[in-house]
DNA sequence: GCATATTTGTCCGTATGTATA
DNA sequence: CTATACATACGGACAAATATG
């Protein structure tokens, strides 16, 4: 434990800009859209704090990142738990997605765009579903749909919609069938791309519409089975 | 000070639900946003946590909240300071605003629709304007266009743009000519209220687009006289 | 440029309150 | 109801960085 806090003022000094709290909360982000801590787990003040070499003080500054993240909830005396998304949530999800989306789409100007990172997260996307990793695909829809919203130049709505998307992962490792959920929708980015290519940017806007429509609707299909109604959430 | 943390505890005991730091991150957004910490101003720990008679600990998590609402910057070991808003900043946040508010318009269903809340916003600040309350003009006004954003039914939309209009109290803070700033509007308001109310959206979605361009310009111009180019932000 | 005082960053120990077995 | 475990909040300590003279 000592050790730990030694490699960690090491790293403090190596790189230097960064607080503890900060670091310690990359790691649990990373943690949590990994899967390796689960939607509904615990996260402890002593087992966390112990494990990672950092006071309880340093801890609890990380899990407020987090929970203004949406990716930790915090009940009072109770302690911090990874989110348990609701099927509301996810709705509520899609709803802000297709609103700011749709609106992105609709507020460029006159082509050609900059379509750059959304071809790179079609080709992360092929190289994924070629092997057969569907985790890495439902990765590569995500950075597709945030160059998406990057279009927009807009520093803020980049924010915001980041972290809508870390909580829409927050869903994928609970219903936890990747490829039904993410395989069909990569045909439909490399539509969406072509369509911006060729300067149509209102029939691009149509099939990013559908697309939004069909993926909730799959989505709380299958979430439904999962978790049942109430999402048995803590909250 | 000990008597102050006497009353937190009554406090505690009669309200129950809210956590301290909360509780003081309550009050300072308040102070903020009335302009009682102007931007720039720096939030020492010693000297706020005394007056409030709360631990270092417990403010320094008030502190991280508010960070995330960025109403505060946070620069390692030199301490928390009201933000300042660069010019970069305003323009940002006025393209988040559009991007949002009209898509919000944009995507409404059948009319009716439910504008009690815009109506009673406008009747705040027609109040506020017969009284020659500028600030409280520029509340009305803020409240006016979360109450268009509410239209959504979204919840996560609702709370990102509370964020966003935090933000832009602030930036009203440093022009500080109110009323120059927030009269023009109010009777566009009214327009845009009545347009929703015949159920002509694709109207009330042009006006508020000229809407927002134009107060982006002003604001702009006035901004870069009081501050100059580069905001004279601390970060 | 240097020495000092101030302030923050981090951690610890502990008393109290709350939830749960 | 009691006991246990845990979170809340406080105060103190020391190192490190910054500001001040």
């Amino acid at each position: 434990m000592a050790e730990q806090a030694a490699s960690w003022a090491d790293d403090r000094v190596l790189l230097g800009r960064t607080s503890t709290a900060e670091r310690v909360s990359d790691i649990l982000r990373g943690r949590i859209t990994d899967g390796f801590f689960p939607p509904g787990t615990r996260l402890s003040e002593e087992g966390i704090g112990g494990a990672l070499g950092v006071s309880r003080n340093t801890l609890r500054e990380a899990f407020r990142l987090l929970t203004h993240e949406r990716l930790l909830v915090h009940e009072l005396n109770r302690g911090v738990f990874v989110r348990v998304l609701t099927v509301e949530d996810v709705e509520d999800i899609h709803r802000t997605r297709a609103l700011v989306e749709c609106a992105v789409v609709r507020g460029l100007g006159e082509p050609p765009y900059v379509l750059d990172a959304m071809a790179a997260a079609v080709a992360e996307g092929e190289r994924a579903s070629a092997e057969g990793d569907w985790k890495a695909l439902g990765t590569a829809n995500i950075h597709f749909h945030q160059a998406l919203v990057a279009l927009a130049g807009s520093e803020r709505t980049d924010e915001v919609m980041r972290s809508v998307f870390a909580e829409l992962r927050l869903a994928f490792h609970v219903v936890d069938e990747p490829r039904r959920l993410h395989e069909p929708y990569l045909a439909r980015n490399r539509q969406i791309l072509r369509m911006l290519r060729d300067g149509n940017a209102a029939e691009a806007e149509r099939l990013l519409a559908v697309y939004l429509q069909d993926s909730l609707e799959r989505m709380v299909e299958v979430y439904r089975r999962r978790v049942g109604d109430d999402g048995s959430a803590p909250g």
